[in-house]
DNA sequence: GTCTATAGGTGGATAGAC
DNA sequence: GTCTATCCACCTATAGAC
């Protein structure tokens, strides 16, 4: 018997660094090379825990779906408004951004015409999940007069994702987080969430 | 004396290609072979007239960005109001989705990082000079009382096109281009763009 | 589970003939 | 301006020893 390793510590080392490769190069512009020297093994024992990069590719979308449900019900469990979740929401992507990421499906997406079917499948999946738990969080906003825009809240959902994505890529061209932010800031303001006050501060504002 | 092509006929329609390629693609997914192979030369052509791949980089996003500005002043040239003209701004991206690619230098904010820096360079100037022409426009919408939204108009201005990027990433990954309409139509509703009326039919609506 | 060694292919780029 | 031929670095992936 031995300690027992949570899947294989260098299975999920393996994927820490190529998550992070994805995030910020692209999945066309790493290579098993790259990961091999950052964890000082042989390109071979890569291909041993994942025998393609497709599968590689796989595992890294299902793993960052998961975590990012579980975030997801970590708000719905935490407590606060609609407007609160909502900023919450955002700051998923605030951090991700903040550690000098591109989301990783957001990322995927542009290199999507060049992506194993199995990969092009868990990047939609995991964007239609993303929007079903955003799309019923506006709806149940609206319905307690906590939100306030038009439409159904699938599209506005739909909308808020694409900014977001858009609004980190341009923002980690500009290396300029802050850019980010106040975009985020005035997409919320059309949701009918109030400028961030300082913090738990004053309620009402300039809603837009 | 020849009938003299243009700059070089050979050299246009290597940018054509290269420019679909990196459209679709993204800049690290494609090489000179399949250029090459499109165009039934070899690759040592390409190199006459591209010498590397950073430099074909380069030209493909100054030829891109002239294009796109040329688009900016037939816009305001051409009569309408300030509404009339955001739409056309928008109609700009609809066309290149529209044509199956992502927006040149969205494609290219995805691969930033790896990135030549004078590449990099060109791809910033092409956002800020889009976000500068987008700026001054919803300022005098506003001034005009034609638009309606709150906060600096170039702050405006950048979370139109990174929202328009964003939402034209996820359109393409679902192959689906209404998604993309239908998004251009809320983000133009929450700058006081009335939604499309069929054409030029009913002023006033649900704006937001 | 990790290694050495290598296969088989493709990347960008160059030299030199025509 | 376009070609053939080639270089060398790098890619993903595999075989087989330890």
């Amino acid at each position: 018997m031995r300690p027992l390793a949570a899947v294989s510590d260098t299975s999920a080392r393996i994927l820490d660094i190529a998550e992070r490769l994805v995030q910020t190069r692209g999945f066309n512009a790493f290579s098993y090379a790259d990961i091999a020297a950052a964890l000082h093994v042989t390109k071979a024992t890569l291909h041993y825990h994942f025998p393609t990069k497709a599968v590689l590719g796989e595992r890294l979308i299902d793993r960052y779906q998961t975590g990012f449900l579980a975030a997801l019900v970590r708000i719905d469990k935490g407590g606060g408004d609609s407007c609160a979740k909502l900023k919450a929401y955002v700051g998923i992507y605030t951090d991700v951004l903040d550690d000098d990421r591109m989301c990783l499906c957001g990322m995927l997406a542009a290199d999507y015409l060049t992506l194993p079917p199995t990969m092009r499948e868990a990047v939609r999946r995991f964007f239609d999940a993303n929007e079903t738990w955003l799309g019923e969080a506006l709806q149940r906003g609206r319905d307690k007069n906590e939100l306030a825009f038009t439409g159904s809240p699938v599209e506005a959902a739909q909308v808020l994702v694409g900014a977001l994505e858009g609004a980190m890529l341009l923002a980690r061209s500009y290396g300029d987080a802050v850019r980010f932010r106040s975009a985020a800031c005035r997409l919320l303001a059309d949701l009918g969430v109030p400028a961030h006050a300082p913090d738990i501060a004053g309620r009402e504002s300039h809603v837009a």
